[in-house]
DNA sequence: ATTCTTGCTTTACATTCGTTCAGCAAGAAA
DNA sequence: TTTCTTGCTGAACGAATGTAAAGCAAGAAT
């Protein structure tokens, strides 16, 4: 029996998390390239076979990256909704949410580049966006209805919600790529004048 | 003398244009993965050798398909400039631009995707990137200022740029992965809605 | 102390990766 | 026809890819 062990053993669950971990700081650091086998397990440092004894290979693996960014996503969408004050303050605190880590982090472009891609492929991870981007999508509508429906005011909330969503994906990547063109402060101006121009002024 | 030729001789230009189309349609069709030497030189009917006998490595080829890519969007760009008609109608021929073939496409979405994700981290690529976007804000910019001082507008013109290039930008993107959450109309809409809303009504 | 479960390691395998380089050969020039 | 330039091929290389399978070993159960 050696002094140290020479692994220590986890639950089932616990390792799969520590791996999707891994794999996403990988996938974050150097895209879809570094998202290997070999570069996994070293950073979560675990053997090579560990990644095909927890998941159905490396497919499944990302697939459940995926999951964990966009459900972290959705809790940090939540947390804003619990905001106080009236709708006006809520819809800004959503909004505000996506200018803030991690959403708004140039960390994650790569990460979020990468699995996009695959989503354009891949029909389980299809159906995980639709699934994400659309509570997303009600989320926002939702608080834009709030505040539509205290000023009197009638528009279509949901398209609007989609004009906003990708006003801010639009904005997150151009500031990643190029943050002389936009700065995260600018950012955030362009989508409050965007929501001014219909709901009118919002005091901040 | 064999009756036909192993292989047709071209001019380097020649050759490394045709590498740099096989190697977009790699891109397009499989993302960052299926950019590959072997890929590649498959796609464009050549000797695996070919690609470093033309180009400083694939780190080079990649640089050289960024390159034609955002030309050959300049020049699409620059032929809706040319467009007769007031200024609403230049304005509305730079935005019907990007939401028609090959800009608003579904193929080249994972060419995109790929390269942004190698602009973030290729000083190369970055350089190319921020002049290609520069000009297409400029001119995006220049057809608002026209707009609004037919108009005696005062605004942010490069800001307003800037929104509108963003949710042109995130528009596309989410039409690509789910594309009944956005349809093409939809989009054009949504951009004409922020449009009007800061310069008033536009006739199209 | 012993057994048992199963989390984990390790080795092996066939492919595929990017790059190098010696030399073939196409086709213009002489 | 012969020479010459150089576009191009194809084999070879070491490293890295994902997966499968056999068996070790940690630590709870007995």
């Amino acid at each position: 029996m050696p002094a140290t062990p020479r692994f220590t053993r986890q639950t089932a669950s616990a390792r799969r998390g520590s791996l999707i971990d891994a794999a996403l700081r990988c996938l974050a650091r150097g895209g879809i390239t570094s998202f290997t086998i070999d570069n996994i397990s070293k950073e979560a440092q675990v053997s090579r076979g560990l990644i095909n004894h927890h998941f159905d290979g490396i497919e499944d693996l990302m697939l459940a990256v995926y999951v964990s960014m966009t459900s972290s996503m959705e809790e940090s969408g939540r947390a804003a909704f619990l905001v106080d004050g009236g709708p006006e303050q809520r819809l800004l605190a959503v909004v505000d949410t996506m200018f803030a880590p991690p959403m708004f982090s140039r960390a994650s472009l790569r990460a979020w580049l990468a699995l996009w891609g695959e989503v354009a492929v891949n029909p389980k991870l299809r159906a995980a966006h639709r699934s994400s981007y659309g509570h997303y999508r009600l989320a926002m509508a939702a608080a834009l209805a709030d505040v539509a429906a205290a000023r009197k005011l009638k528009l279509d909330t949901d398209m609007l919600a989609t004009t906003i969503i990708a006003l801010i994906d639009g904005l997150w990547i151009e500031w990643c790529l190029d943050s002389s063109a936009v700065s995260r402060q600018t950012a955030r101006d362009m989508v409050q004048h965007v929501l001014e121009a219909r709901l009118g002024p919002i005091q901040r």
